[in-house]
DNA sequence: AGCATGACTAGGC
DNA sequence: AGCCTAGCCATGC
């Protein structure tokens, strides 16, 4: 497992941070703004890396499809959740529309 | 330096 | 519309 290197993680979770409430962003997209375009893999691992940071939003990062990626059993579960308690709703697919939840960093 | 590893993605079929 | 494949980046061995 690939771990993230100190700066790069610093960063990362300085995009995270900046996510308000009730609005989502991909993977991709935290890479691009952090200016590491390319490195969404990195991003799912530098939120793994969190495991008990409480002011990191980290459930407001989903993949391109505006779905949860799947991981640890019951993981996916909470974090959905969460985004419904902000108010971000799913379909009956479980996809988030990008279009009216996605944050374009303004 | 080469290879494996992933909460990813875009592009083909 | 799904599933598969091949790129992708950063780090460790």
């Amino acid at each position: 497992m690939p771990p993230v290197g100190r700066g790069l993680l610093r960063q990362l979770l300085e995009v995270v941070n900046r996510v308000p409430r009730g609005r989502v962003v991909t993977y991709g997209q935290v890479a691009r703004m952090a200016g590491r375009p390319g490195a969404a893999r990195m991003v799912g691992w530098a939120l793994h890396s969190l495991s008990d940071e409480r002011r990191t939003p980290w459930h407001r990062v989903i993949n391109a499809r505006g779905a949860i990626s799947p991981r640890g059993v019951g993981e996916e579960e909470v974090q959905r959740l969460l985004l419904e308690e902000e108010g971000v709703s799913f379909d009956e697919r479980g996809c988030i529309d990008l279009e009216r939840f996605g944050w374009d960093g303004r």
